[in-house]
DNA sequence: GTAAATGTGTACACTACTGTACAGTAATTT
DNA sequence: AAATTACTGTACAGTAGTGTACACATTTAC
């Protein structure tokens, strides 16, 4: 009566991607190996082949949203050389369709639990906001007008995806050009 | 040795409370009962004499959050008799001042992982989007048009007040006024 | 085709948390 | 002052999740 396959092997990144959906849909509390091992459709003492202890697959997660859904965007050179205007869009359209902040929710709220979460997580964040910092220095904005245009670009970013109701991905797609239209107009 | 002050009573609001402000520091999974017992210095027991069990006070922190966090604002005639510009930016001062916002990314996480209160969370954002849609219509905006500002105030607002790294509360009422004036701005 | 590396399942011990039972104490009402 | 209500602590039972031990299976390298 077993659902699951048989015979199928499962590998580290396995559990890291099992983990990461876990993370997005219910938090850092909900990824639990057990949990993890029955939708994978193995044992759980596969997973300590692979991880010394729960604590090093989180750490292995925090990491991958680190470098692969943030640094690959602000260390990108094709996305840093374009043109200001383009350049704000084409983020905004990549966090669209890559879904770039799917777990930012549950990451901030990891680090409201977890200090040392919260130091990295800090970084983190902050490397996103030199990245739109500079995009609206170059188009002249200062002070104030500057702070709040950028903020409202990164928080709104990073929290689109998790809002209630959600929108589709099309709708996203066209209300993200009239935003950027809108936040770059002096 | 212990630090915790004696033979002073624990009541419903105080469990409540207690329960409320877990909620905001670590999400749902953090709201556990021994944890709040040994905070409020008394035994766990007390707890179930107030709550029929840890679901009980996990509905009554939810049933808090609609009445207390939302309704008062969207069925508020103060509020709703004002001004459309005065109104959004009277909004805005509220979800910094009263700190609105305090438990909307753990409901989020919360909503995602548990169905039931994933569609009480629907409506209770609904009843916000509600409010700022008639908002900027009066304002004049259509379509799409209208939808962007929409969200954009709605979702920034629900999620200023988690985002990292955090803003004093000077600098985020500074920024709502420029931010109301240029998203009312045709 | 054999050895080493990479996994896997079963079984057990441990910890954290929930819920229940119940006797007792303090405040409030009559 | 007696009865009722509100609340507390101690003790016990149950469940869920983590981590460890270890023998066994499967792939990869030589």
């Amino acid at each position: 009566m077993s659902t699951v396959v048989k015979n199928r092997r499962v590998s580290k990144s396995d559990w890291l991607e099992a983990g990461l959906a876990a993370l997005a849909a219910g938090g850092v509390h909900s990824v639990r190996v057990d949990v993890l091992a029955k939708q994978l459709g193995v044992a759980r003492s596969g997973f300590y082949w692979h991880f010394k202890n729960r604590g090093e697959l989180l750490a292995a997660m925090f990491d991958y949203w680190t470098r692969e859904l943030t640094e690959s965007v602000t260390s990108n050179p094709k996305i840093l050389s374009m043109p200001v205007d383009d350049r704000l869009l084409a983020i905004a359209t990549m966090v669209i369709d890559v879904d770039l902040g799917r777990y930012d929710e549950a990451i901030r709220q990891w680090a409201r639990e977890d200090p040392s979460i919260g130091r990295h997580a800090r970084r983190t964040f902050g490397l996103r906001l030199d990245l739109f910092e500079a995009a609206f220095a170059e188009l002249g904005f200062e002070g104030d007008e500057r702070e709040m245009r950028v903020r409202l670009f990164a928080i709104y970013q990073a929290a689109e995806g998790a809002a209630i109701p959600p929108m589709s991905r099309a709708k996203r797609r066209r209300l993200a050009e009239i935003r950027v239209r809108m936040l770059t107009r002096r």
